[in-house]
DNA sequence: ACCCAGGCCCCAG
DNA sequence: CTGGGGCATGGG
């Protein structure tokens, strides 16, 4: 069943996508199928018109962070840039206009991303596949094609370090098998609090500073979260440090502007 | 062959 | 607590 949703500027779907932040995508002709914690789309933009197939579509809204009012947040963060004399930012907010910070399953966006670690996007998109089509004992039907969504915490568990390394996580199998088997003690002791929920998941083998922060941006939405890999560290020491720069982390929606930043240095 | 990829662990000092 | 070596794998 297609639904057709009117959207702004402030969002778009490519950009979104092809921002780094998930990995759990493929583009088919002239639209995307998307998997997320039980439900797959099938989504397409034309201009200000979504095209949203799905099994549910609100989950689908939710996802996209839809219900976010990301003209406000754009607002102040231009804002806080000119106030600032941040001319990096306001580039970035130009060029990143459109991206939205995902909401993701939490456990899909953990494993994902102590797979990051490096690790590049295309790969990493080919393991999380492989993964889900071998590994995975949860499907879902739409329009009478059957899609394997990610494996649940159960399937994982079940599997030897060798099975896990036959995808080629390399090092970080065992990082996942440690993962799969602490995650059950964690669920309940985050979402709480920013400084608390980077601690408890640091507490993770696998899990250091930047993926700590992934995790709370792409799966809980945590604004302050603002992870700095290899890309932000260059950003910081181009176009701040080195021109005698200091940049200033904006006190809401850190975690938007970096996004932006991460696109608009990788999309040169 | 070499370098890099949305880093992290572990060990010196 | 900080700095640096080592780490599996595949693609350019």
């Amino acid at each position: 069943m297609e639904r057709v949703i009117d959207i702004d500027k402030s969002f778009d779907l490519e950009k979104t996508l092809k921002s780094g932040q998930c990995f759990h995508f493929k583009k088919v002709e002239d639209y995307f199928i998307v998997y997320g914690l039980n439900n797959v789309c099938k989504i397409k933009q034309v201009g200000n018109k979504l095209y949203i197939n799905a099994t549910d579509v609100y989950y689908w809204l939710s996802y996209f962070a839809l219900d976010e009012d990301y003209e406000d947040i754009i607002a102040y963060l231009k804002s806080y840039a000119r106030e600032n004399n941040d001319t990096f930012s306001l580039e970035s907010i130009e060029k990143g206009m459109g991206i939205r910070i995902l909401r993701q399953p939490f456990f899909e966006t953990c494993v994902s991303f102590i797979i990051s670690q490096r690790n590049n996007i295309p790969r990493i998109r080919k393991i999380i596949f492989d993964m889900s089509e071998r590994f995975s004992s949860r499907k879902i039907m739409l329009d009478g094609v059957e899609y394997k969504l990610f494996p649940s915490l159960d399937d994982l568990q079940k599997l030897s370090l060798e099975e896990l390394k036959s995808v080629g996580l390399g090092y970080r199998a065992e990082y996942i098998y440690d993962f799969v088997r602490v995650f059950p003690d964690m669920i309940d002791r985050v979402r709480f609090d920013y400084e608390k929920d980077l601690e408890v998941l640091k507490s993770c083998k696998g899990i250091g500073d930047k993926v700590a922060n992934c995790i709370c941006l792409f799966a809980f939405n945590e604004y302050d979260a603002f992870p700095i890999d290899v890309w932000i560290n260059k950003i910081l020491e181009e176009e701040y440090t080195s021109k005698g720069k200091e940049f200033k982390k904006p006190k809401k929606y850190a975690g938007i502007l970096q996004q932006f930043m991460f696109f608009t240095r990788r999309s040169e």
